[in-house]
This record gives structure tokens, sequence and C-alpha cells, in this order.
RNA sequence: GGAGAGGUGGCCGAGCGGUCGAAGGCGCUGGACUGGAAUUCCAGUAAUACCCACAAGGUAUUCGUGGGUUCGAAUCCCACCCUCUCCGCCA
């Protein structure tokens, strides 16, 4: 949520920032509900301290044993007025809270302009692309090779954009998991975190996926009940919110917290891209790095927190490259994203593995997570920023692309064996 | 699923129709004391919105959430959510 005195106090320049990303907003539309809310607002306030001081002097006179009978006709017809204004008021109220809840966030200076991903600026490379002796053969057919990958079963079981993984893969995939937990837990201090994979709708709402994406989540309806929970898109979901509702002293932060969760994506929109493979799927799992940081902390916070999901791939050592999302491609509750593109030699590309974010204050309003400034000794939003540190899925694909070997077996990469039991290399089955 | 208790400010906790944004304590901040500190003493210390210069000052809202009763609700009524204790069931 944008801060809404930003927005009166500067609305061209909040709309010029905006266009940036290719949002119109309508300044017209907001001045004119934005006026008509305070003018309802004022008419209202006034009512009420009217009904306040009145039935303050009845009881002041009641106290007194005087005869309050005048006074309750002069209050008469207050609680009608009232009660129209008060719902004039909420109407205004919603519909403007609907407004700025459907605005993203300002985008960072520092982002490049450009309306889509092909606009996006490389900022670094790290790693050679291996060169093949032999036809590199995608994830897929490496995964079958091995015994391990059974799309029949996964489509029987739950449909298209699900997967089964057994034996070997279904080892490397755990893995890869846990190397990638430890490696945050132990050497970039992460606090590890395990949470709730059903959240509500306030939830995430907290964090930007609500009301505006509904149709990319998973919504479960309780029987019998108006209750509902969504299945997390990713754990910054649950992660982000912990911060929600509190009020940090400077020397709580910055909290760094790391989670291990499955995440579940509806992907509407996306039929036919990526309907091969382990790629893009309902339901993957990633491990998932956030930071709640005090506001001036938080631009150098995602070079960081960029650079230990970077860590990630340098350990199995994959190929990749490290862009900045231009413009038009930085999400919705993000300031500023990097993205980490690792390469596929199946696809003979590279392709998003990470993507981390600077939430500047966006998220925090929305959730009331703040801070006290000891500068100014007020609450003030905190910044918060995730990072998948990476996605395990992709993470399996690149491995098993990356590591293929001409005989159909896959070399484990030396960091991922202690959690192997030392094994070197995956074997047909 | 059955029985009971409860949800109040950064935290703990009193209040149970009117002057209550709410006693008291903890924490925090400032001051006194001290060579410096601890202890002690004094004072201050909620958030949000609106008027307004995001100052001072003022107004409104907020005591789990949403409704209701009332001139007036933290306090009474209804529904829902959540937490805790005991019993049952269960990975």
């Amino acid at each position: 949520m944008l801060d809404i005195r930003q927005l009166r106090n500067d609305p061209q320049g909040v709309a010029a920032n905006l266009a940036r990303r290719g949002y119109r907003l309508d300044l017209e539309q907001f001045s004119a509900l934005e006026g008509r809310r305070k003018e309802a607002q004022v008419a209202v306030d006034a009512l009420r301290n009217e009904r306040n001081t009145r039935s303050k002097a009845i009881g002041q006179a009641k106290a007194r044993g005087d005869d309050v009978g005048p006074l309750l006709a002069e209050v008469e017809s207050l609680g009608a007025r009232l009660a129209a204004g008060e719902q004039a008021l909420a109407g205004l109220q919603s519909g403007l809270d609907r407004l700025l809840l459907d605005l993203p966030n300002l985008l960072h200076e520092s982002v490049p302009e450009g309306r889509d991903e092909t606009s996006n600026v490389e900022l670094r490379r790290h790693g050679e692309p291996r060169r093949f002796e032999f036809e590199a053969r995608d994830h897929v057919a490496v995964a079958e090779g091995l015994g391990g990958l059974d799309p029949r079963s996964a489509s029987r079981l739950s449909g298209a954009r699900f997967a089964v993984l057994t034996g070997p893969v279904a080892a490397l995939h755990r893995a890869l998991a846990q190397f990638m937990l430890d490696l945050h837990v132990r050497e970039h201090g992460y606090r590890e975190a395990w949470v709730p994979y059903l959240v509500t709708r306030q939830t995430l709402t907290g964090t930007g996926q609500l009301p505006k994406f509904e149709q990319d989540l998973f919504r479960l309806a309780r029987a019998e009940s108006e209750s509902e929970l969504f299945l997390i898109p990713t754990a910054e979901v649950p992660l982000t919110n912990l911060a929600g509702d509190r009020i940090f002293d400077a020397d709580e932060l910055p909290l760094k917290l790391v989670a291990h969760t499955p995440c579940f994506r509806s992907e509407a929109g996306s039929y036919g891209k990526d309907t091969r493979g382990l790629i893009r799927q309902h339901q993957f799992d990633k491990v998932e790095l956030v930071q709640i940081v005090r506001p001036q902390d938080s631009c150098q916070a995602l070079e960081e927190l960029t650079g230990h999901a970077s860590k990630v791939l340098e350990r199995l050592e994959l190929p990749y490259r490290a862009v900045a999302l231009c413009a038009g491609d930085v999400g919705f509750s993000s300031t500023k994203t990097y993205d980490l593109e690792v390469w596929l030699p199946g696809q003979g590309a590279y392709r998003e593995i990470s993507s981390c974010s600077n939430c500047d204050a966006f998220q925090a309003r929305r959730m009331q997570a703040r801070w006290r400034n000891p500068e100014t000794g007020k609450p003030e939003p905190v910044h918060t920023l995730n990072g998948s540190g990476v996605a395990v899925g992709r993470a399996l694909v690149a491995v098993l692309e990356n590591c293929q070997e001409a005989d159909g077996t896959v070399t484990v990469p030396a960091v991922l064996r202690p959690y192997l039991g030392g094994m070197a290399r995956l074997q047909p089955a």
C-alpha cells in the first residue's frame, strides 16, 4: 500500500512513477473520491462530537437529579442523521481502500525502463555453461532415464502440472532443500522457521497477493462455514506476516528468516507455457529468505539477500546470471527486483530460479509492521524483503540437466553428497 | 466432538452503563542523586484518521471481530473468530 499522504501531496509524481510500470492511475477519480470521503468524515465527526457532548450533559444532569426530558428531546433526530452519515462514509471509505489496495508499489529510481522481460538488464554472469560432448537431454529425459519421474501417475492422481518423483530423484530433491536451508542458517545468519501452509485472506492482503490476484491462488472453503483459507503461493506470505501488527525495537532488526515450504499456484493464464517437465507446476518446494529491516538498510539488504541466493547456485556449481528487472516486469509489491537465472542445457537458455525483491514499506503498511524509530520516537513502517534461496524444483531441473553424463547417470554436486550418504553419482534403477 | 475460563495500551493486569483512552505494575525516556554506575526518588510515555504546515492545539475512532439495545457501551444482548484448562478422539 502506498502512503496516502504521498498520494495527496504529490499525485503527479506518484502517477508518473506508476506509469513506468505501464499502470495508469486515474488521479481525477482518486481526488474526487478522497475529497468526498474527507467531507463525509468531517460531517460525521461533527455529528459524533455533538452526540458525545450532549450525552455527557445528560449524564451530568442525571447525576444532579435534574429532569433530563428536555435534553433527550433535543437529541432525538441526531441518531438518524448520524447513521446516514456513517453509512455514506463507510461506502466511500471502502471504495477508497479498494483503490489503494489495488495500486502497485512505487519503483525505485534505479529500476531500468522497459515494458517487459526483454528489457531486463543483465548485471553479471557466473560460471561457464558446460560444453557437452554428447547431446544434452532435458531434465524430463534425464529423470525418466533414472526411473525417478512418473508423469502418468502424477496426472492420474492430480491432473496436469503435478509431479511424482521417486528414488534417486526424490532424494536429490530433498538433499537440495536441506542443503539450502543449512547454508542460510549456518553461514548467512537466518533463523529457521516452520510455518503454516494455509493462511487467511488478511494474511495474503498483507503481502499484496490479495485482493488483486485471487485467481492465482488455491482457495479452500470449509464446509458449513464461511471461513476460508488459501494455500500459500510462497513462504514469503507467512514469513513476512510474522512482522505484522508488531512494533519492533531498533535492536531487534534486522530480522532474517528462512523456511522451506511447498508453494501452490493455480498458474491461471499460463496455459501452454512450460507444459513439459517440472518448470511450471501447481505445487513446488522453495526455500525462501525474508528480511525485516530498518528503512535506511533495505537497499543494502537487497544486495546481500541476492548474494545469499547466488551462493546457493555457486556452491552447486551451476552457471547463472543476475538480471535487474525492468519497470514493466517488477512485481506488484516490489520497488526493485533482481532475478537469478540458471543455465539450462536442455533449453539452451537461462531460466528464472530466484527472484529477490525489496518491498520497502509497501507490505509493512498493509500489515502494520512497524519499528520505533529512536530518532523520532514514533512507530514507523519497517522495510521488508524476500527472495527465493532458491526454488527447489527448478534447482533439481538445473542439476539434472547440468550434471548429466553420457551414460545417463548424474554426477551429484559435491555439497549435496553429505545429504545423500556420500553418493557421488545417481544411477538408473 | 463434550465441559469450563478468557481475549483490555510495547508487555502484564484492574475496571463491568456516564466525567474511562482506561487504575496499578513492568519496560522505555528525561531529571534529581553519584567520581561513574546500580539502587532510590520525581516527571513523562498508545495507535490511527481528520482540521492544520506530517508544529502547537483540537475533533473522531480504537478495550478480539461484526451486529444489536441505549441519549450514552470496555461494561448489557446476539453471532462469529481466537486462546487456555479438563475429557474424548487422533498423526
